[in-house]
RNA sequence: GGAGAGGUGCGUGAGUGGUUGAAACGAUCCGCCUCGAAAGCGGACAUACCUUAACGGGUAUCGUGGGUUCAAAUCCCACCCUCUCCGCCA
């Protein structure tokens, strides 16, 4: 959610900025003077009635209890009359413009709550993800003497990947990894993990992956795309399979406010994932590129506004490590205006040769929402020495998409025999050098 | 799932219908004192929104949401959370 008064007062930047995301500004923001007009002046006239009232109350009181004693005197009574005909006025006001001014809340909150961050300065202007512009490549696709299938067989002809019994257990979108498969998963996890806490300085938390409302809304997942989400009814209230570990790792600060030294915090979970993939029927339907579960591990910072573009860039580096030390041919691309996520400032993709495909896929998603999630979710830091409080820079990436990495592994490694090598720096973790075929 | 206790400001903790946005103590910050510090003394110390050129003024908020009342932290209802005991369970 963008600063109430900073859309107020820029209003003619946030039109221009919506511009470049390719939204119409009088779709997004409606009538935003009006509401925003309305709204006030609905606010001032209840506030005015709630002190006349707060100012009659007590001598009403005063008088009531002289009554209870006999001590009134007639003018007494009389003025108590007058006194109570008064407030029965003033409350009816109140009673009236309490629900005008929800009625106004609800309307401003739609549509400020419906209005997407802005982009960054530095993001590219473009009109859709075919302007979106390659920042840099690190290493070269691998070269094959014969035709590199894509892993969907591989797995299959491995006897590690089991679409079918996924299919029967759950539906459509389901996988089960068998053996040197599952633990290739298990392995890729512990790698990525290890590297982000011992080397990048990242503290490893485990969180729930049902989460309530709150925290939905926290992250900007609710109220705009609950139809992404899986949701549990619970008693009373609901509760949501998370989507990404960025919401409960998120969330672990909302309400609350960081000592400023403490900055910036980076935190990394290992979490399934889960997505309803509503409106993608008939996209990557073939292998486990696009799954209702995946596993993946996540990095998260909560930076000091003034640095929160340094840490992007640290975030990024940090998950194009993991493709570094498995020697993955990748290339990062800067997310043009048009393409980036509702939340976020700026957005870096990195993409993953799939040789088995021939192109590159995105394999995480590196972004800075500066205050936008933060504003939501009420997360604050105390600068140092005096000072309000002021809201943290979120951001995130995915360090990285587990599935997807076992996906460019198992395709980038493939041998001319079928099998597939395990690169040097996942051999500790999987106790093989290779993955041979095997009936499951 | 059953029975009970409880949720108040940064913390401890008063407060059972009006003078309490909230005592007291502690923490923190600013002064005074001191060579400096401690102690002591004085003061400051929530958030959001509305209003104002500004100083300031106002409204709301005592787990959350409703209700009763002229008036609610205080009474009623529902829900959430924490703790204790029982049951169940990895």
């Amino acid at each position: 959610m963008l600063d109430l008064t900073f859309v107020r007062n820029n209003l003619a930047l946030v039109e221009e900025k919506l511009r470049l995301r390719g939204m119409d500004p009088n779709e997004v923001l409606g009538d935003f003077r009006g509401v925003d007009a309305e709204r006030r002046a609905h606010i001032t006239t209840l506030e005015t009635a709630q002190k006349r009232r707060n100012e009659l109350s007590p001598k009403i009181g005063a008088l009531k209890q002289a009554e209870k004693k006999g001590s009134l005197t007639a003018e007494q009574q009389k003025e108590l009359a007058g006194l109570s005909e008064e407030v029965a006025r003033e409350k009816a006001v109140i009673e009236d413009f309490e629900k005008r001014v929800a009625e106004a809340d609800e309307k401003f909150k739609a549509i400020l709550q419906g209005v997407p961050n802005l982009p960054h300065e530095s993001v590219p202007v473009g009109k859709g993800a075919e302007d979106n512009v390659e920042t840099r490549r690190w290493g070269s696709a691998p070269k094959f003497d014969f035709t590199p299938k894509p892993h969907w067989e591989l797995g299959e002809q491995l006897g590690v990947l089991d679409l079918e019994r996924g299919a029967k257990l759950s539906g459509a979108r389901f996988a089960v990894y068998w053996d040197l498969g599952a633990k290739l998963e298990r392995a890729l996890a512990n790698f990525m993990l290890d590297l982000h806490t011992r080397e990048h300085g990242y503290t490893e938390v485990l969180p729930p992956y049902l989460v309530n409302s709150e925290s939905m809304y926290g992250t900007g997942q609710l109220p705009k795309f609950a139809a992404d989400l899986f949701r549990v009814p619970h008693g009373e209230r609901d509760l949501w399979l998370i989507p990404t570990a960025e919401v409960p790792v998120t969330n672990l600060y909302r309400d609350e406010t960081i000592e400023a030294a403490r900055l910036p915090l980076s935190l990394t979970a290992y979490t399934a994932c889960f997505r309803s993939e509503a409106g993608s029927y008939g996209k990557d339907v073939r292998g486990i590129i696009r799954q209702h579960q995946f596993q993946k591990v996540e990095l998260v910072k909560f930076a000091h506004p003034e640095r929160s573009y340094d840490e992007l860039e640290k975030l990024t580096k940090h998950a194009e490590t993991v493709l570094q030390k498995l020697g993955l041919h990748y290339r990062v691309m800067t997310l043009c205006t048009a393409d980036m996520g509702f939340s976020s400032a700026k957005t870096y993709d990195i993409e993953v040769w799939l040789p088995g495909q021939g192109l590159f896929r995105e394999i995480s998603s590196c972004s800075n929402f500066e205050a936008f999630q933060a504003r939501r979710a009420n997360i604050r830091f105390k600068p140092e020495g005096k000072g309000k409080s002021e809201f943290v820079h979120t951001l995130n990436g995915s360090g990285l998409a587990v599935g997807r990495t076992w996906v460019a592994i198992v395709e980038n490694y493939q041998q001319a025999d079928g099998s597939v090598l395990i690169p040097e720096a996942l051999r500790p973790y999987m106790g093989a050098e290779r993955i041979v075929p095997k009936k499951f």
